[in-house]
DNA sequence: GCAGTTGTTATCATAAATGATTACTTTAGA
DNA sequence: TCTAAAGTAATCATTTATGATAACAACTGC
């Protein structure tokens, strides 16, 4: 498999999964730049254009929506992006669920020993 | 008004504004650093010990928190510490109603000019 | 092919968040 | 009132996000 050919496929796999999102669901955080992406093409704009709206250069908007990038954007920075393309940016604090059923088998086989 | 009683007044306006959010509310970000140290106290922690387990200082906890901070955390921190807590933390971008009726006025009111 | 547009990557400089330490204030309880 | 626990604030060092520039890659339309 050449180089050209995985980085087709991963730009395939990439819209697939853009397009099923929908543009107010939750998001995890390692979802967030493929979000911000589709928000930024939903309202016509090219990495330059937003750019310019947030006073900033094309390839820090491509740094920050790159999904391989391994930086931690800061709040401000999400802020002021999804403004741009007409959106507040909230916060959602999502109970990390506990699986009943194993809990529950591990309190009983401890307890039967 | 004495300085004291000043910090008195903020103190109770605060813990009104904190009480009636709930757990699993969509927060603006600038509510994000009250809602924060309401998830803390229901975990039962406190600020030392929620410094240990996110294996920094309590006075860093204290800047974290603190709603008249002028820092912009990053996206990390506030995953780190909603994790520890028991929580995920999700984005969601809520688009910014533009006001109808106002819009129309203004077109009205320039194509009678 | 070529040229223009769009997005990426690398690099460096700068700004800002975070870590750590210390001292201080506030509160709760004996 | 005194003491200990909890939180705040100031400061400095370090890490890291962001800004800026330049060169490159990918794609489109001619």
């Amino acid at each position: 498999m050449s180089t050209v050919a995985f980085k087709d496929f991963k730009k395939k796999a990439f819209s697939n999964s853009e397009v099923k999102s929908e543009y107010d669901y939750l998001i995890p955080a390692y979802e967030l730049r493929k979000k911000l992406i589709r928000l930024r093409k939903q309202a016509g704009l090219t990495q330059e254009e937003m750019a310019k709206i947030l006073h900033t250069k094309k390839s820090n908007i491509s740094r920050l929506e790159n999904v391989n990038s391994n930086i931690s954007p800061k709040i401000s920075t999400i802020e002021s992006y999804a403004r741009a393309v007409g959106y507040n940016l909230e916060f959602n604090f999502i109970p990390i669920s506990p699986k009943k059923e194993i809990v529950e088998k591990r309190v009983h086989f401890s307890a039967s020993q």
